[in-house]
DNA sequence: TAATAAAGTTAGACTTCTCTAATAAATGGT
DNA sequence: ACCATTTATTAGAGAAGTCTAACTTTATTA
């Protein structure tokens, strides 16, 4: 049986890595970050999540879940946006307010509860946010990646990650106040210079296509497409990433 | 904000002490058996929630609920109630599955959600259990105790105390199983010789007219009479029982 | 490639909740 | 009213999860 602070770890590694499909392998700080503790704090979990098979952790290298911890936190995902889903289907309660409940709801033990409850929303795909719900296999679809060129106009999608890595670029991505899982809606194009028009954290500008195609995305819109199933079974051999 | 232990140790208080309305105080090795820990342990937490002004406790005395202690604890067992109500009516839980997991559900932190759960429930005023559920302003029906003799045929109810304390007595009770928070059934009642016709733990056996008028219980069944509401206020002076 | 910066680790300490073992106070029967 | 039993308390310790501060390893860059 997990902690609630273990399943915590085990989400944010999967949030980290798999799930926006940036990367196989999350830094001991980078986790801190994410979850607000200190680093020495997370090394010491990470150390005991090794311990009980859940992550690959090696000294000063970085760490990733293994096929069991792969399935755990998939499984507390999977509770999460189900309970998201109740509380804004069935409770009315609005898009932004689901998640923070959510955290907690989604830590509650019974795998019958878990099953009940996507029963009885009827075995809901997606989320109030458009996030993939994983079905009860732990099975879920990682969302295609594409370049912010590629969007459709009125999507809304997320910066997984960039093409160039030129330093010119990313001052220029910066100065757009723009970077990873920052949240773009794409508003419309302009047919005369190709530009594409975006709405960030509520302002309103342009792009050119060549920086548009250099931006990697994925489209919180475009979920009902081929259905790429990703199984959660073996984990990829351990690598290191230190030399 | 109250841990999750902390919280269960209002709630065992309420039970022990008002909920069935045996007596106004609870000892520590009592509390300490109802929530399954060492008396050392629930020695510990009980100076901590006087720190916190939630309990009235004294050194060697017995203790109870402070009026704010008494309003957390009824909030808890109104989330309970509400929640074993959903599991019960929306996803189809058994009866007796609710208990286990309306235990973490009780500890969910967020009052928009219980008033949410409320309404989607059309504000029920009993659990599946047949316990009264406290409504938003921490208001609950304390059922009203009379004795065995006096209940109903196809009731169910629990034994709360006795009227009779002699020695006889008081081995006759134990010989029979029967004891505090006992549950009974009345399954009967003999016309020719008055005999009580009884079911407890599965096994059925009847007790006599004068037995029974010494047993006081509370009927599950008998909910729907007048309604002696008890809102949660000021609580009475600390009372020390030691003298 | 050597200095510096960034990332990661360790040691030691604190809090919360729990335990065991020893001790103290209150209760009850004769 | 005394003594045995029950009930309650204290002291000390351990596990979990967190921190700070000092240190080590890896990465960067001039």
């Amino acid at each position: 049986m997990l902690s609630f602070t273990e399943e915590n770890y085990l989400k944010a590694l999967l949030q980290l890595t798999l799930e926006t499909g940036q990367k196989e392998h999350a830094g001991t700080n980078e986790l801190a970050v994410h979850l607000g503790v200190k680093p020495a704090t997370a090394n010491d979990m990470l150390k005991k999540l090794k311990e009980k098979m859940l992550v690959h952790y090696q000294r000063y290298g970085k760490s990733s879940l293994t096929g069991e911890g792969k399935k755990k936190a998939i499984d507390i995902v999977r509770k999460h946006r189900l309970w998201e889903t109740f509380l804004f289907k069935k409770l009315g309660f609005s898009w932004d307010e689901v998640h923070e409940v959510a955290e907690q709801l989604e830590h509650i033990q019974s795998a019958k509860l878990v099953d009940k409850l996507d029963e009885f929303l009827n075995f809901p795909a997606f989320d109030p946010h458009g996030d993939v719900i994983p079905n009860a296999k732990g099975e879920m679809n990682i969302p295609d990646k594409k370049t912010l060129l590629e969007e459709e106009v009125g999507h809304t999608c997320t910066i997984v990650g960039v093409k160039d890595n030129s330093a010119t670029f990313l001052q220029y991505v910066d100065k757009l106040q723009l970077g990873i899982n920052q949240t773009i809606k794409v508003t419309g194009r302009q047919l005369y210079d190709n530009l594409i028009e975006i709405e960030v954290n509520g302002k309103s500008f342009s792009v050119s296509p060549r920086f548009a195609e250099n931006i990697v995305i994925v489209c919180k819109d475009c979920k009902t497409e081929k259905s790429n199933k990703k199984a959660v079974g073996k984990s990829p051999s351990p690598k290191r990433t230190n030399k």
